[in-house]
DNA sequence: ATAAGGCTTCCAGATACTGGAAGGTCAATA
DNA sequence: TATTGACCTTCCAGTATCTGGAAGCCTTAT
């Protein structure tokens, strides 16, 4: 099939798989007479696998090494656990980041009387010292 | 004082600093003969208060409205409250979208035996079927 | 005189795409 | 057959937010 095919099929645009193979996350798909591309069933199985793990916010550095996983037979599954957990991890971190972050606005917002005054709670939280060093 | 010491007081690097300037974030800062860089309290509080909205995660382009407003003694509490209000949803919508992300993930790594055998539901649930389109 | 450290500019890279332009190809229709 | 519209191709540029590094000038101290 042709990467609008390939890409439907994959939920990838097609713009996104000519660029993941521009990177050399896949291997570049193989052409027809014209120049087109073709996919077949298992290409799109890969993309498929990809798209996931990306959702999964996965960085295409790490999608690469779970590729590599995923095709090695050998593989051991304490390899991929490792890779998972220390995403969770970093996840993790991010939403405790964002996390403080929506307390200390929703503070803000909430001493903010939000009328047409100009004392505001938010703006002088922003210029006010704060306990950074 | 120099920008090494402007970048000191206002935790933003000075190489930063430069690259807010660069793009109009800040206005041209004053040069002494030799082409130095010169910054006043004043200027540094601007920075520490741009510090301040970024560590919050407002985009540069928030915190330009932001520095705006906080320079309008005119404004409406109103204005900063809804920017306010509107960047909490959308942390809010990242938590959630990285709080279901981790779930997917830990439930995962949790059937994962984590060993040296080559089967990793981690690996099979990537390439399996999922929900979206 | 020289060395260390701070300052300057400019270019490039990282991340992960996305948009658009210019142009070739294919299938169907008038 | 000519044309239309949907695909496909490549290449360049832009998004967001810096960060690193090179080449070179300025200041201060030894």
């Amino acid at each position: 099939m042709n990467i609008g095919q390939a890409a439907k099929h994959s939920n990838i645009s097609a713009k996104t798989i000519r660029y993941y193979e521009s990177i050399g996350l896949i291997v570049p798909a193989s052409r027809t007479d014209n120049g087109y591309r073709t996919y077949s069933d298992k290409d799109v199985q890969t993309l498929r696998f990809i798209h996931h793990a990306r959702s999964l916010g996965f960085s295409v550095k790490d999608v690469s090494m779970l590729l590599d996983l995923w095709r090695n037979q050998k593989r051991a599954s304490a390899d991929v656990k490792a890779l998972a957990m220390a995403h969770v991890a970093a996840v993790d971190h991010k939403i405790g980041e964002l996390q403080r972050m929506r307390d200390t606005l929703l503070d803000l917002t909430h001493r903010c009387h939000g009328d047409d005054r100009p004392d505001c709670p938010i703006i002088e939280g922003l210029a006010g010292k704060t306990a950074d060093a």
